[in-house]
DNA sequence: CATATAAATGCTCATATAGAGCATAACTCC
DNA sequence: GGAGTTATGCTCTATATGAGCATTTATATG
């Protein structure tokens, strides 16, 4: 007799669910936290909830009251480190949520944080001798505190593709790899090594950020997601800045512009933003009719060298 | 008291696997199934495997004796219509793996089924005049057959967009959305309505494999996974058939060879397929190093029109 | 009012990539 | 030897991408 699903045995577990949700304020990403930035909204699954998102949606809010917009199914990880008791497993959903930020209350200790504090090394919108740097120095130490060369080329390769040394070009993308990367040398301080690089999260929360940064990195530049970070009517510039925050690197102006509009994604609201310091911008809103117009796909937003 | 995620309550719920693997024999993309194709490789997770992707391969080698090679997660859904028993929901975390078709043994009713089988409308490999086909007929059917003209226009944009009517093209990563167009259409079998196209699976499997498939075709667009699915050495024909068999739809020769060379991702073994009825083929071998040697992304296979 | 500064905008140019098609070469099967 | 089939080499055009240069229109300052 054949063994269906729906005869299985089933092992239970115990299941939860984690957000990653994310907004750009004032230039800068952050990701809200409970615990004082120590972990990010989690909960247990409720079986009397209609879908995982629901469930993942109903954490935060208890927990920190925030109004959230669009969600995301991001990984689904069984951290074998931790258990649920009694020898269970935990298994845990992620999603990763794009909002505006707004005030937060909820648990004390609930709150917003800049991304940039758990992985530092991911901003490069400012430039800078980046190969003179402690941090690039540190993780040439390990790759040479390889004991046979086998290991030591390895290694190189390594680091030299995940943070763009020699010929690599930096890739926004391999955040989990680079975190990961440091993990092994020992510099991040969950390692209990003595350089530590970027603030330490709960259990494997660092990790699922990691994760989630690097879905948005990707995303950005082929789905108009950004659009659920901005305000209803916004400045070109404000939507490059947006986009530059979450990407860590910055974008060549005309050439951005340029590919907004030949995409017919926002469209002049009327409004001009005089506050900006120099020339007056237009003011323009998001097409959000284009989502059913348009086949999904094709929409991808220039991630440009810099400057 | 703040509420960590490590305090929480655990509710406990059935965790299951299930794994969709692929493989492309004789220019078919086929899945491994069980129960006579009626369900995918499938078990509860176990808590004594390391890993979830541990735990869904383990699953599958009982299942079906077949070796494995490449394997990453897919989603995770929470089908709300089944429970493990006792008010216990089950939560059940997909894997896509991708091999070549070797005999299958284990559990009677184990197989390989070509997945057009389940999907017939998603090959276009074969040209047609499709806006006579029963099939989109059928389609048509339905959006006229909407009460007021607001729904009727809506379910007419999206019939376009999703099967590539009037100006729309055809948009081969649009698998789920069309199954589930037709799931609302009641074009589908599970539905119980007349007109039925494509095979039925067990439970939500069906959504898996359609979900599986469509990030496939996504993922060889940019990366190189189509070797996983290759002999050691083969010819470029034979590549570009696998390419095409997965993608549904057939490529421009020329410009597929183009490309695969631009981006050194295969080396010539030096021997010729003389079996090829036609000027023999030189065989090629994937570079494995180029999984090491290149950042990982870039190795965009070309996924043009047609012929 | 003149002048420096900061953006916003308009345009151009070189290069790379993608989509299509033409032409030839090298085999197998009659 | 001719038909049929596949492998390969090349060319051409349209479009997309990466980088700059030059203006225009504000505000801030002396």
């Amino acid at each position: 007799m054949p063994v269906l699903s729906a005869e299985h045995q089933t092992a239970s577990v115990a299941a939860e669910l984690i957000a990653v949700i994310v907004a750009v304020t004032a230039g800068q990403p952050r990701v809200l936290t409970i615990d004082k930035g120590n972990a990010l909204p989690s909960g247990p699954f409720e079986s009397t909830e209609r879908s995982l998102q629901a469930s993942s949606r109903l954490w935060v809010e208890r927990q920190t009251h925030h109004p959230l917009g669009y969600m995301e199914q991001l990984y689904t990880f069984a951290d074998p480190g931790r258990t649920g008791g009694l020898d269970q497993r935990v298994v845990s959903v992620s999603y990763l949520g794009l909002t505006r930020e707004a005030p937060v209350s909820g648990e004390p200790g609930a709150g917003w944080r800049d991304w940039y504090k758990f992985f530092p090394w991911e901003d490069r919108r400012l430039a800078g001798d980046r190969d003179n740097e402690p941090f690039t120095q540190a993780l040439i130490g390990w790759t040479e505190a390889a004991e046979d060369g086998e290991t030591r080329r390895r290694r190189w390769r390594r680091v030299a593709i995940n943070f763009g040394l020699e010929d690599e070009r930096w890739n926004e993308e391999l955040i989990l790899q680079r975190y990961e990367t440091l993990w092994e040398a020992r510099l991040v301080p969950e390692t209990g090594g003595d350089a530590v690089h970027g603030e330490p999260m709960a259990h494997d929360h660092r990790r699922i950020l990691a994760t989630g940064i690097a879905r948005l990195r990707a995303k950005i530049k082929y789905r108009p997601v950004v659009f659920e970070l901005m305000p209803p009517s916004f400045t070109l510039l404000q939507l490059q800045r947006t986009v530059e925050a979450l990407a860590g690197s910055l974008l060549h102006k005309q050439n951005f512009r340029r590919l907004i509009d030949q995409q017919d994604l926002v469209e002049e609201t009327g409004g001009v933003a005089t506050e900006t310091g120099g020339r007056p911008a237009k003011l323009f809103r998001f097409r959000r009719e284009i989502l059913a117009e348009r086949s999904v796909a094709g929409s991808k937003l220039p991630l440009v060298r810099s400057v």
